[in-house]
DNA sequence: CAATATCTGTACGGTAACGTACTTATTGAA
DNA sequence: TTCAATAAGTACGTTACCGTACAGATATTG
């Protein structure tokens, strides 16, 4: 039964649109590397994450890619078919594997046109997600490893159930786009400070209000948006 | 007469549409430094450059702002309303003063209810500035300055007329997130291999072909995804 | 034409990253 | 229980920036 979704979008909606909507979901389980679409193709399908965190990735014609937004159970990959395009502009990888709502395109599109309320919710969570972005941007240039590694843990923090994440220092550098190396430092950092405690591939955050003090605003300001745009969606069902 | 303007965003409209909004559109002239709204405030209007240039600054809490997204004609300000939010979660700045159409905020809600045209439009102009704010933040934290500086400038130029550009290195500092002195060895640089050339506060591309090899690729997956999200746009009236 | 303001060139030491690469510790599978 | 794989710690030289500061060049104004 998919009504009792954790999904931030899908738990803002009333519900009666709530129940349309994941009527016409499916639970997926998504695998950490697999690509949900690519660049280019047209979009089959809409996932609201649970516990999968999915990214968008911008592919450079050398093959290379850049990350340049995640999205976890606060999100979806709607923006796509809801500002109109039936092509993918970026690729949607997932990063971390678990729970997510499938909606095929279609289904999607006949629910948003025949929910005012769906459409206005996606179209805030849009809003939301273009937030996300704009503040990333210029956290990325401005804040420097430590600050953004605290910001990103905590992020994902909200993104999953318990206190502990399997993270390696090599995939939170792919992440921060900075060295590996240059990853293990800052998690030494916040680790002799008591804020985190990590072991091969496990982290925990020890310290949740000293990891905020140690992260940047934009931490703040990127959650704030989020919960001023879509209320209730911490509601769980 | 505001028909004839060369806003990409509007002259993506089919004859019909285009008269029927910028009927509704009055010509303003942009102050550089001006601030059209403030974060957090209700929005007014929807602006529409012509030759200005408006940036999106997100607000820290100590009073510091750092630019996310910079729009000329080939963009509007109207995310915010678009998306059905009534109040700015950004700043919007007149980085680079010049023309620019204004349209009230219950004009413009009209108009996109009426017309579903301009409607669509403006989704796929929402898009484009989306996909530009992703890029640029992946482009931040990945390219350096001299390749940065190369794609600024290209992008700027094609939001003016003339060849001549007038911008100091200071100002560039402050685009690019980067010291004035960065700026000035950057440009040096390019300078001294031919493909610009500037003299106090004024700028000229002297080798356009060879200022996009020294640029990253940033340049033209924005403005190849601008352009296919809004075709005609060139079409100026 | 002189005075003033504004730009640009340059210099200095400092730092947070970088690429590379080797070592040491865990852990899961043979 | 040993081995191979994976994760984390560390090191070294290098680079692109930083903050600051001042001098020289070019406009603008009185």
């Amino acid at each position: 039964m998919v009504y009792g979704t954790n999904n931030g979008v899908l738990c803002a909606l009333g519900p009666k649109t709530h129940y349309a909507v994941t009527g016409q979901c499916e639970d997926v389980t998504l695998k950490a590397g697999a690509v949900l679409q690519r660049s280019g193709e047209a979009t089959h399908a809409v996932y609201f994450p649970e516990t999968a965190v999915v990214s968008a990735i911008a592919t450079y014609s050398d093959g290379s890619g850049i990350e340049m937004a995640n999205m976890g159970r606060e999100a979806s990959t709607a923006v796509n078919l809801l500002l109109g395009q039936s092509h993918q502009l970026h690729t949607d990888e997932v990063q971390i594997g678990g729970a997510a709502l499938r909606l095929p395109a279609e289904r999607f599109l006949k629910l948003k046109s025949d929910h005012a309320e769906f459409e206005r919710v996606l179209l805030a969570s849009a809003q939301s997600v273009f937030y996300q972005v704009m503040i990333s941007g210029a956290c990325n240039g401005t804040h420097d490893a430590r600050q953004r590694l605290a910001r990103w843990l905590l992020t994902m923090a909200d993104r999953i159930d318990g206190a502990e994440m399997r993270l390696t220092h090599d995939f939170l550098s792919e992440m921060l786009g900075v060295r590996r190396a240059t990853v293990t430092k800052a998690a030494q950092d916040l680790q002799e400070n008591g804020l985190i405690s990590y072991t091969r591939g496990r982290i925990r955050i020890t310290n949740r209000k000293g990891l905020r003090e140690a992260s940047c605003e934009c931490y703040d300001l990127v959650r704030n948006a989020n919960r001023a745009l879509l209320p209730n969606a911490g509601r769980n069902g």
